[in-house]
RNA sequence: GGGCGCUUAGCUCAGCUGGUUCAGAGCAUCUGCCUUACAAGCAGAGGGUCGGGGGUUCGAAUCCCUCAGCGCCCACCA
């Protein structure tokens, strides 16, 4: 066949993926073998592929195929995550721009949108994947609003409600007013900012004024309006409010104010000066205002000191009816305004700048979220922090790289209960029905998986016996994302509907998890919670965090920067494994990788290498001759460098050392197979012709390359399976990716070793070829001083250097160029070519180096400690470096004389 | 404020249960080659007092202390 002398990916790639699907090799049902379960971290639906997402699925492609090639039953189930908050974000913006608002549709309308969108854009996500080399079953291809995952949903609801775990309750919840629903903790993110404090005055009720006597101190602010404290404040327009000031009890400067009232400010309100040892004394002036609708801890404080709380903004952010004043205005002019206003009226003492913490809503980056009290659902944690930690903290789940089980442990241990309600109509609706209730009468309601079961609950309830379906009226509100999303490695099989099913008997629990460590918290931890829960068992037993993607420059990839690379595009240019191995090769578990294309060229350098490497092999003539005993040799040698490798990469590949195992594929092609092998097996030209190849060398060497094949597999599949399906006749349906990887790990350590000594003799010689400007046709001869260490593999270099003959002598011929390799001198008559001079120079720069380096040996064998303190072996073997520094100095020494003669 | 991690060649990193000439790899660089698999290549070479300082030890990139710089996570100083 005739093979262009370039590899174009482009020409195989869709043909090999059509013939995976085709054959049906990516599809997995339960058997006899031992399964392999990886469940696809799931995308939003609505996505598109970006470089997280190359790197974190080219992990998990790698794994899945190592392990189908190592005789396991691979399972990769692919699916999408409906992503409530960020696509019903999407949604809204999609419909506005053609001018609807959402408030004018109802739930229904709007969810046909949100459907219809999702079908639309949905799974393209999934299809990119493809182009990758993604060996998903995609026949398991799930969504988690599908129809099993939602009613897998709605029955661990209830079933978490029923035993108390989940709760109702009027909380301080994270609002975002832009998505208008309340946030989990962990869906806020706390950005430094610079910001301003504002001191407001805050000035005492003239009868409390009176009673201050005059002496009292000299800390009271005083002006021609009266007696009053001041206050700093991030945010003045919460001061409507206020419904306290309070300082701390043990602060000196503040005694004053005890017991007192002050009146807000613009707003006229008098309020009560409390006080709490919350308060720091030593920030601001001491006097903190609490505001206990709209900050978490004024909240607290004003539980504790049963103080009136003002709700003053409407969900989206703006002033309220309550607020009295800046009513519909937006809170962020409002800051603006009150700061102008308040100063008109000399309430404003001054601003500072000031550096402070603002959380921001994880999906709508630029919406400062907003404490806010309202009516949420909870689930208790601290059940789930009890069974989710132990098996982590003493690894029979294990996190790759470790550090992570330190950032596991820290959030477990202060876990908080997770809000799970969210003011979306996109998501699992929460199936708790309230039943009708009088005026002022406190809510009633009931949980279960559907109204007709719920009915039957409702009328168990005294007063509610003859309620009927339409009476009950279902919770607006939809569940947090994250609450299907943690049931994925069992819904995925369906193990909550079906418990004990074949299939979850089967996969679960999964075999390795290939996530961020940005999800440890949202999903990592609540998956294993859940598996604990519902199968007494953890989700997968090893999670591998990969690092974020970053530009060569270490910036973060945002579209924002422009500075991410679009991986079609990527795809297009380097072909996918070539893509594949420049996200691996700088791409240690958990450390961010630094992006740059020249990685993506080196990967498809290194297709082009295997690609030529294959195109001499099957170029090659084979004829009954009689092996020659250098191409024997290379055979022997080659065996156990495969070998040695194998085992090297399966240690690797335990340890979940991807790009060491890669490069160590990678040097053993390159470097081992194509450098030194196949130059060592090459037949040769005579007179213009090419030598046929003898056939025991011909069929070992196709042996090496299908061994070298699968070794590469995993990590670069379109090409291993386009030559793979050229190196022998193949049958119809026949394919690499599920050939067994089973390359014998058992290694000649005695040929590995003797054979480096000859890689050195033969890159002496090529040294002074290149040195001596000699070139390759033109014949050399060896000679060995002494005892030939490498006698075996004469043959070898001779070949590989063109020598006439290499020659054991007792002192080498005047007019040679040496070198030394271990303490034996190697030496190739130059006869009138040889410069003593330069020669004399480099043997004399050699024989000092080693004078300085035995010298060194020497003073450590001469100090008394050392030799009677440090182990036998390390002893030993500084007398062997010792014995070989003397004796290549002596042989150097009579190099020196003989030239100098 | 608390916790974790990092700093080794121009770049990206490995080595870190102390001792194999241990100072490594890949890329980049330099030199010579279009040699009939591959110039997306071949052959060869140079390059680091292992962030600074101190200590433990016969011996430290590796263990301890300290300083500096960087990064991440958590936390209710408005």
């Amino acid at each position: 066949m005739e093979l262009a002398s370039k590899y174009n990916p482009a020409d195989v790639e869709a043909k090999w993926y059509q013939y995976w699907l085709d054959n049906k090799l990516f599809s997995s049902k339960p058997d006899g073998r031992k399964p392999y379960t990886v469940v696809i971290p799931p995308p939003n639906v609505t996505g598109v592929l970006h470089m997280g997402h190359m790197l974190n699925n080219t992990i998990q492609d790698i794994l899945v195929r190592r392990a189908r090639m190592k005789g396991y039953n691979a399972c990769w189930v692919p699916g999408t995550d409906h992503a409530s908050i960020a696509t019903e974000a999407k949604v809204v913006k999609k419909l506005s721009e053609q001018g609807i608002k959402k408030s004018d549709l109802t739930r229904e309308e709007f969810l046909k949108h949100a459907w219809e969108w999702t079908n639309e854009h949905g799974g393209i996500i999934l299809k990119q994947l493809r182009k990758l080399g993604a060996s998903c079953d995609w026949d398991r291809t799930a969504f988690t609003m599908d129809e099993k995952r939602s009613e897998s949903v709605i029955k661990v609801f209830v079933d978490l409600y029923n035993k108390g775990l989940i709760y109702r309750g009027l909380r301080m919840v994270n609002w975002d007013p832009k998505a208008q629903t309340a946030l989990s903790n962990e869906e806020v993110i706390y950005k430094e900012e610079k910001s301003k404090l504002y001191y407001l005055k805050y000035y005492l009720t003239e009868a409390d004024a009176q009673t201050l006597n005059e002496e009292e101190g000299n800390i009271i602010h005083r002006d021609e309006k009266g007696l009053y404290a001041v206050v700093a404040t991030t945010r003045p327009e919460t001061i409507m409010g206020d419904t306290a000031m309070c300082i701390n009890p043990k602060d000196p400067k503040n005694t004053w104010l005890k017991g007192k009232h002050v009146i807000v400010p613009l707003v006229g309100r008098e309020i009560p000066v409390i006080e709490d040892r919350y308060v720091e004394i030593e920030f601001g002036t001491g006097c903190l205002k609490v505001t206990p609708a709209h900050d978490t801890n004024d909240y607290m404080l004003g539980k504790k000191h049963n103080l009136e709380t003002i709700d003053i903004f409407n969900p989206d952010g703006t002033l309220s009816e309550e607020a009295g004043l800046y009513i519909g205005k937006d809170r962020m002019e409002v800051r603006r305004l009150i700061a102008k206003d308040l100063e008109a009226a000399g309430l404003l003492e001054k601003i500072e700048d000031y550096d402070n913490k603002v959380g921001y809503s994880e999906r709508n980056a630029d919406t400062a979220v907003e404490p806010r009290l309202c009516m949420q659902w909870f689930l208790r944690m601290q059940h789930f922090a009890d069974i989710a930690l132990p098996p982590v903290m003493n690894d029979e789940l294990k996190f790759y790289p470790p550090k992570y089980k330190t950032t596991y442990n820290n959030w477990l241990e202060n876990i908080q209960d997770w809000c799970i309600s969210r003011q979306l109509w996109w998501g699992h609706r929460i199936p708790a029905y309230f039943l009708p209730t009088t005026e002022g009468e406190e809510e009633k309601f009931v949980v279960a998986q559907t109204v007709e079961e719920a009915l039957k609950l409702a009328r168990q309830i005294e007063g509610y016996e003859h309620i009927t379906a339409s009476e009950l009226r279902q919770d607006e509100d939809a569940l947090d994302t994250w609450f299907s999303s943690w049931l994925w490695p069992i819904s995925l099989f369906d193990g909550i509907n079906n418990p004990g099913n074949e299939e979850i008997s089967y996969y679960y629990p999964t075999s390795d998890l290939v996530t961020g460590p940005d999800i440890i918290f949202f999903w990592v931890a609540r998956m294993i919670m859940a598996g604990y829960e519902y199968l007494g068992d953890m989700p997968f037993k090893n999670v591998y965090f990969t690092g974020i993607v970053r530009d060569k420059l270490g910036r973060k990839m945002s579209k924002s920067l422009g500075n991410s690379p679009d991986p079609l595009e990527l795809i297009e240019r380097f072909g996918a494994d070539g893509v594949r191995m420049g996200m691996m090769l700088s791409a240690p578990a958990g450390n961010d990788i630094l992006f740059d294309d020249a990685l993506c060229e080196q990967g498809r350098n290194f297709n082009n290498k295997i690609w030529n490497a294959f195109r001499l092999v099957k170029g090659w003539q084979v004829a009954d001759i009689e092996q020659p005993e250098y191409a024997a040799l290379a055979t022997r040698w080659f065996e156990s460098m495969l070998a040695k490798t194998a085992a090297e990469v399966d240690d690797l590949f335990s340890k979940y050392r991807l790009s060491e195992a890669l490069m160590a594929v990678y040097k053993l092609f390159w470097d081992e197979f194509s450098s030194w092998y196949l130059e060592m097996v090459k037949p040769a030209y005579i007179n213009g012709e090419p030598q046929p190849i003898d056939r025991a060398t011909y069929e070992k060497t196709l042996g090496f390359f299908d061994s070298l094949l699968k070794l590469l597999h995993p990590f670069m599949p379109f090409i291993t399976e386009e030559l793979w399906q050229h190196l022998y006749d193949r049958k119809e349906g026949e394919s690499l990716m599920v050939q067994e990887l089973d390359i014998p790990t058992a290694c000649d350590e005695e040929i590995v070793k003797a054979f480096e000594a000859v890689k050195e003799v033969i890159g002496g010689i090529r040294t002074i070829r290149l040195q001596k400007n000699i070139a390759q046709k033109e014949t050399l001869e060896l000679q060995v001083v002494g005892a030939n260490p490498v006698a075996t593999f004469n043959s070898v270099i001779a070949k590989l250097c063109n020598l006439t003959a290499v020659s054991a002598v007792e002192n080498k011929v005047e007019g040679s160029a040496s070198f030394m390799v271990g303490t034996t001198e190697y030496a190739v008559p130059l006869g009138s070519l040889i410069n003593v001079e330069e020669e004399l120079k480099k043997l004399e720069a050699d024989l000092k180096y080693n004078e300085g380096f035995l010298q060194s040996v020497l003073k450590k064998l001469s100090n008394e400690k050392f030799v009677s303190k440090a182990p036998a072996a390390v002893i030993e073997m500084e007398r062997k470096k010792q014995a070989d520094a003397e004796s290549k100095i002596a042989a150097l020494k009579e190099s020196i004389a003989a030239l100098k003669k």
